[in-house]
RNA sequence: GGAGCCGUAGUGUAGUGGUGUAACAUGUCGGCCUGUCAAGCCGAAGAUCGCGGGUUCAAAUCCCGUCGGCUCCGCCA
């Protein structure tokens, strides 16, 4: 076998003259008929070759047998390129390889896409053929920047004295949370394992057997419905760490994330982040996932339309609703298509109409300014800060609907209107979540983060007869608009664990048998404790300027949960079955 | 569970409101060609228009259903 000496882009002008030889693949032949220019493409990039039959007969016979993808072997000369043919686009552009001997170790199929950047492909093409699509640069650069990062982060928490742990894939159901994905026991007939959706319960009782400073690199699994940025498994860093408060963690990964960003990026970010409440978020932004990159702050009008005619706006508020604005600067110029266009959004995230004035050099547009007096009016304006050339937007309902809807209408108008700097780094810890959350269809009590969050020290007495208001020791990290982690502190003594369980509704039975060893845990000494996790997926994403998570898993699934390339999942045989005891309620369908 | 967009040679598209031997580019195959790097020139092959049904004298085109891809809502402690 004719082995490699050098990568194609370790081959520099100073080698000229020396004998190099190269292993890789075809990416483009040029025949010219009585010479034949190949770039041959290994893991490091591009390098022209020539065969020429003055140079070697034979292999310049193979050469013209050579097509793309062809897997080769071939030695030759290092040459400087003659003058005027040096190609500026290639690393390896000044030099070439004038090829003597060649061997073809593999012929190919012709490939069913381009293996080039850029491509315009069905997504299925490309999941079907992974092992083609990963060859093209765009794609194999964002595993190459995934095992960077990743290498990244282990460094950084080992040098500050963090164990990385395994917990377990085959672990049990619990209650809460995302739909499991199941793993039938033999063994145990008619039970199941459920794969992690995350290992919160572990790494809290790894805090308990004392290792204090834990992290991994966890696969986790969530059988809900895809996304671009959802992916049935995904990656979380996740981290977890004892005898801490909030600041520890903040402080922590501030320090990581500068450093990753650094690393994998050269991007320095400022540090310490910004920070913003629950109810700032949600107030200002309509979201608890704030796209910092542009202004555009949500102002509320409660006040200053309580009294007034108009009883979209006084009604609303009388219902305990609230009235907000939003000022869409430049907006002026839509038309009414447009403008109507806004509303049918808008009544898309529910809410019932959309009040809007348009503010001019004439003075103000709109079907709605005749209910208000002079006074109220020059209020709004001011509080708006209206210009001409404005369009102010209005909403008037509960305020977790004009919360959504103005939120949502940011961000629109953000998008539309280029309004984001795309190099920006916007990050801002979300703080004093809510602990709770009603949910109407359960009729009861859910966790906003997760049943082991710790309420803050001066909510806890209202845990029972206001747990609306109780706030939670919990914390996300947003990064432009994209949730990229969160934690929180936990409840380490088994009393308050027991009462957070009887609030969401748990029976104490229910509580013995699904979470009875964590309760018994606390009773052995557990120190005070909380952590983070990162979404792995997400923050690369971001990091690669890619639209979708799948661009940096190697082997990502379609939108319903498939593999194209091992056709997974698939029927299995009824042997397999009945080892698990298992019958089938729905028939399986084999496979075309 | 719901909404939207899409499905035509290997690939990307055009054609779509009734007449086609289904067009273009690129790739593939063959020929010519010694400085290309998106090589060039000449030629050829390649499509039951996702699948099933319906309407019609006639369907890629209209209707119904279905499958698949993507985006979004619900869902994702």
């Amino acid at each position: 076998m004719l082995k490699r000496t050098h990568m194609a882009t370790e081959i520099t002008p100073q080698m000229a003259g020396q004998r190099v030889v190269l292993n890789g693949w075809v990416d483009t032949r040029r025949d010219h008929g009585g010479l034949i220019f190949v770039d041959l493409r290994d893991g490091s990039g591009l390098v022209q070759l020539v065969f020429s039959p003055e140079v070697n007969q034979e292999a310049f016979t193979t050469g013209e047998q050579l097509r793309g993808e062809h897997v080769i072997g071939a030695s030759g000369l290092v040459r400087i390129r003659p003058e005027d043919t040096e190609n500026p686009n290639l690393k390896t552009g000044l030099i070439e390889v004038y090829v003597d001997q060649v061997e073809v170790f593999n012929r190919a199929q012709t490939p069913p896409f381009y293996i080039e950047d850029n491509i315009d492909v069905d997504e299925m093409l490309r999941m079907r053929y992974r092992y083609l699509d990963l060859r093209r640069p765009e794609m194999r650069k964002n595993l190459v920047l995934r095992h960077q990062v990743t290498q990244a982060l282990r460094e950084f928490l080992d040098e500050r004295g963090f164990l990385e742990i395994e917990t377990p894939m085959l672990t049990r159901s619990t209650p809460e949370g995302a739909r499991d994905y199941l793993v039938p026991s033999r063994v145990h007939p008619g039970e199941f394992f459920a794969l992690p959706q995350s290992p919160q319960i572990f790494k809290q009782i790894l805090m308990v057997a004392g290792m204090e400073k834990y992290f991994q690199v966890a696969r986790c699994f969530r059988d809900e419905d895809l996304r671009a940025d959802r992916q049935p498994e995904f990656t979380q860093l996740d981290i977890e760490m004892s005898f801490i408060e909030e600041e520890d963690i903040f402080q922590l990964v501030e320090d990581m994330l500068a450093h990753i960003f650094k690393q994998g990026m050269n991007r320095d970010i400022q540090t310490p982040f910004r920070r913003l409440t629950y109810q700032e978020a949600m107030r200002l932004y309509g979201s608890d996932r704030p796209d910092l990159r542009f202004g555009w702050e949500i102002v509320d009008l409660t006040e200053i339309v309580r009294e007034v005619e108009f009883k979209v706006f006084s009604g609303a508020i009388k219902a305990g609703g609230v009235v907000r604005g939003l000022n869409a600067r430049t907006c002026g110029s839509f038309s009414r298509k447009e403008i109507d266009d806004l509303t049918e959004l808008a009544l898309d995230w529910g809410a019932r109409g959309l009040a809007w004035i348009n503010v001019t050099t004439e003075g103000l547009k709109s079907p709605i300014t005749k209910f208000f007096s002079d006074e109220a009016m020059n209020q709004i304006l001011s509080a708006l800060k209206a210009e001409p050339g404005d369009l102010l937007l209005f909403c008037a309902d509960q305020e977790d609907v004009v919360a959504r809807v103005l939120g949502n209408l940011r961000l629109e108008l953000g998008r539309r209107l280029h309004l984001a700097d795309e190099d920006a780094l916007e990050l801002v810890w979300i703080t004093d979540f809510p602990l709770l959350e009603y949910d109407e269809d359960q009729k009861r009590y859910v966790a906003v983060h997760h049943p082991f969050t710790s309420p803050r020290e001066e909510d806890i007495s209202r845990l029972e007869s206001e747990p609306l208001q109780v706030r939670a020791r919990a914390y996300d990290l947003v990064l432009n608009g994209t949730e990229l982690g969160g934690g929180s502190i936990r409840i380490h003594r088994r009393e308050l664990q027991e009462r957070m369980f009887a609030v969401l509704g748990l029976t104490p039975e229910e509580v013995a048998d699904k979470f009875g060893f964590m309760l018994e845990a606390f009773e052995y000494g557990t120190p005070p404790h909380g952590g983070i996790a990162f979404g792995m997926d997400r923050m690369l994403m971001l990091m690669a300027g890619r639209e979708s998570i799948r661009d940096v898993i190697a082997f990502p699934k379609t939108q319903r949960a498939a593999c194209p390339m091992t056709a997974a999942p698939s029927p299995v045989a009824d042997k397999q079955l009945q080892e698990l005891g298992i019958r089938l309620r729905v028939k399986g369908v084999p496979k075309q």
